[in-house]
DNA sequence: GTATGCTTTCGGC
DNA sequence: TTACGGCCGAAAGCATAC
C-alpha cells in the first residue's frame, strides 16, 4: 500500500464543552454532564466531565452520587446530557472536518479519520499545517477545541490524538512510530482493557515494545488467532484498514433502567412497548426497514442477557416489533431466573426502504431460489 | 476447507 | 463503603451450505 497520512480528529471533553460553549461561565468551574435514571434522585452515571472536574477523579462512567460527593463544596455544576444539542454541534464540525478531508469517516460523535495523502500531497509538514487550520476553523466558528493525531494509519493516528489533549496536535511519522509507541504503557494500546493487561503483565509484558518483541505464534496460542494477530500487528504500528465512510446505519437500539428491579411481566411489557414506539419513529423518520429484532436485559448484578429474532423478510410495521419483542421478553423470562434493572429493544440487519424497489431490477433478485 | 448467516457478548464513546 | 447510562459497531461462537 502507498504510504497513507491520517488523521484523527477528537473533540475535546465534547458533551461538556458544548455546555461550556452554550454558558461561557461554565469554564471555571468543574461540569459534570450525567445520564440520569430516574430511579431515584442522583441514580445514574456521568457521561463526561471537564477537566476541572477530572482533576478531582471526576470522569466517564463513575456514579452521580460518588462524583456529587468528591465535588462537594467545589461549586461544580452537574447538567443532565442534551443529545440534541450536542449533535447539531456535531453536524456543524463534521462538515468542516469533512471539507478537508480526501476520505473521511466519522466515528461517534465527536471523533473522525481523516485521510488527507492527496490533500497534503504526502508531505507531513503539510499535514501539520493543515491540522493547524482545522483547529483554528472549528474553534473560531464553534468555540470548540480539539486533539488531532496524525500518523500513517488509524491506528497511530488516534493513538498520537490520545498522546496530547486537550488541544493536542502530536505527528508521529513513519520513521517515528516505533520510538512513539514501544516506551508506551501496555495499556495505552487501543484493544487493551483491563483484563487484557493483566494478562499480559503475567506474560512479562509491561510496555508495548515488549509486546511487539514477542513471538506471534505465542501470542495466537495465549489471546486466540485473530487477536493475537491484531496485538502483534498493533504493537508493531501496523494497520491497514481503510479511511471509509459509514454506508449504513447497522442498528437502532433504546435502552431503559425499570423503576425498580422486578420481573413482572405488566411492568416490563410497558416498558418495552414505549422503547419500541422510539424505535419505530426513528424507523419511519429514516425510511428503513429491519429484519432482526433483539431484547436485552440488564440484571440487577448488572449481568446483561440478549435474544434475538431474524425475520424472513425485513418490515417496517410496529405491530411485528412490539409482537415479537413480546415473544422474546415472555419467552426470556420462562427460561431465566435473573431480575431485571434495564431492559433494551434493538432492531437491526436495516435496509433503506427504496431499497426494495431498486430490488425489482436488481438482477440479483431474479436468481433462482 | 471457505463462505455466509444468525445469535449473543463485548467494549468504545 | 456502596452507589452504576444509553447508545453504537463489531467480534465471538456456532450452524449450515457448498
Amino acid at each position: 500500500m502507498q504510504d497513507r497520512i491520517v488523521m484523527l480528529a477528537d473533540l475535546d471533553y465534547f458533551y461538556a464543552q458544548c455546555e461550556e460553549v452554550r454558558n461561557p461561565a461554565l469554564r471555571k468551574k468543574p461540569v459534570v454532564i450525567c445520564v440520569y435514571s430516574g430511579r431515584t434522585e442522583d441514580s445514574g452515571v456521568v457521561s463526561t466531565a471537564n477537566y476541572i472536574a477530572r482533576s478531582y477523579g471526576v470522569g466517564p462512567g463513575i456514579p452521580i452520587y460518588a462524583a456529587k460527593r468528591k465535588l462537594k463544596e467545589k461549586d461544580a455544576v452537574f447538567l443532565p446530557v442534551d443529545h440534541i444539542f450536542y449533535s447539531l454541534v456535531s453536524e456543524r464540525v463534521m462538515t468542516i472536518l469533512k471539507g478537508h478531508a480526501d476520505l473521511f469517516e466519522q466515528v461517534g460523535i465527536d471523533e473522525a479519520y481523516l485521510e488527507v495523502s492527496n490533500k497534503v500531497m504526502g508531505e507531513l509538514d503539510h499535514a501539520v499545517e493543515l491540522a493547524k487550520m482545522i483547529k483554528t476553523e472549528i474553534r473560531s466558528r464553534e468555540g470548540l477545541t480539539c486533539s488531532i493525531g496524525i500518523g500513517p494509519n488509524k491506528l497511530i493516528a488516534k493513538m498520537a490524538a490520545d498522546f496530547t489533549k486537550p488541544d493536542g496536535l502530536t505527528l508521529v511519522g513513519l520513521g517515528q512510530v516505533q520510538q512513539f509507541l514501544f516506551p508506551l504503557e501496555i495499556s495505552r494500546l487501543i484493544g487493551v482493557g483491563k483484563r487484557t493487561s493483566e494478562k499480559m503483565q503475567t506474560l512479562g509484558i509491561s510496555t508495548i515494545g515488549d509486546l511487539a518483541r514477542y513471538d506471534l505464534g505465542q501470542l495466537m496460542n495465549v489471546f486466540g488467532r485473530r487477536l493475537g494477530r491484531y496485538f502483534h500487528d498493533a504493537s508493531n504500528g501496523i494497520d491497514y484498514r481503510p479511511v471509509k465512510a459509514k454506508e449504513q446505519l447497522q442498528s437502532i437500539s433504546r435502552i431503559s433502567t425499570l423503576k425498580e428491579d422486578t420481573r413482572d411481566l405488566e411492568t416490563i411489557e410497558e416498558k418495552i412497548e414505549g422503547l419500541c414506539d422510539q424505535i419505530g419513529d426513528m424507523v419511519l423518520r429514516e425510511d428503513l426497514l429491519f429484519r432482526s429484532i433483539g431484547i436485552t436485559f440488564v440484571a440487577n448484578d448488572l449481568s446483561i442477557h440478549s435474544r434475538s429474532r431474524t425475520l424472513q423478510a425485513p418490515t417496517n410495521q410496529l405491530r411485528v416489533l412490539k409482537k415479537i419483542a413480546r415473544d422474546l421478553i415472555r419467552r426470556f423470562l420462562n427460561e431465566s431466573e435473573i431480575i431485571p434493572r434495564r431492559v433494551e429493544v434493538r432492531v437491526a440487519n436495516l435496509k433503506r426502504r427504496h431499497g426494495i424497489q431498486v430490488r425489482l431490477m436488481d438482477p440479483e433478485s431474479n436468481r433462482a431460489g
